[in-house]
DNA sequence: CATACAATCTGTAGTGACTACAGATGCAAA
DNA sequence: TTTGCATCTGTAGTCACTACAGATTGTATG
């Protein structure tokens, strides 16, 4: 009793737009859909899962060589949860990263703000800063 | 006395890449430079001012558009300590914003991991958890 | 003055991860 | 049958650059 999806009842499942589907089929991260006589392309549970799973991974932040890297060893089932383990501690460090080279904007510009009078004169530190 | 600079040296001086230098005349982010007889770009030190300004709000992440307002409000003097001031503070909140994205992801990839054996069985948790 | 070599020039294409069309079909209900 | 939504392909646009290729300019040395 499988079921047979069309792509926007995929888009609709996964909550992955349909342009999106489509692309990631195009950039081989989806294999080749199954068509119908007219051409439509068709999906099975699988292919919902596999497109969630993508779809969380994004959210985390992995990106689509990261996903498609996981994916390959999923299929080959070449992987060890060790690795994926250490996979994920490596993405961490990168959000960690990110984090602090934006919390260091927050506080330069916040300190900048402070030096701010917040008057009608077209004088303000916050420019003098920026231009030096 | 003012001093020409190549595009070479201003890039030296405000560390803004050449390719980006020509690409911020060609965007309309820096005005068309002046050239030389033989037609390579020359630059002053109003050039140098200009650009490290654009460098430093990059650094902040303002982006193109946001720079590229603030110029031209700078230029028609049209400006005032108070308007920089918001336009600082919603950027902020954009900053805000991108830190608590990141910290979400940061936090559900650590609970996942926390879940995971290390082991060298191809079961893992943190792939149970993205497939559900 | 010739030549070698670095610096610069223009223009185009690639990056990542999509998004947004246009114009042509597919398919299902009234 | 016709209406009309869903889907199709293919291309171009987004953002902020980066990376060439192939031509020209400018400068230091013999």
């Amino acid at each position: 009793m499988a079921h047979i999806f069309l792509i926007g009842q995929l888009a609709t499942q996964t909550e992955v737009n349909i342009e999106t589907i489509r692309y990631y089929e195009k950039i081989g991260l989806l294999p080749k859909a199954q068509r119908s006589a007219g051409g439509n392309r068709q999906y099975s549970d699988d292919d919902v899962k596999r497109l969630r799973f993508i779809r969380r991974c994004r959210q985390l932040d992995f990106n689509i060589n990261e996903i498609s890297a996981l994916l390959a060893m999923l299929d080959n089932q070449q992987l060890t949860c060790n690795e994926i383990y250490d996979f994920t501690q490596n993405h961490l460090k990168s959000i960690a990263v990110k984090i602090s080279s934006l919390k260091k904007m927050q506080k330069n510009l916040t300190t900048m703000a402070k030096k701010c009078n917040r008057g009608q004169s077209p004088d303000c530190a916050i420019i003098d800063i920026l231009f030096d």
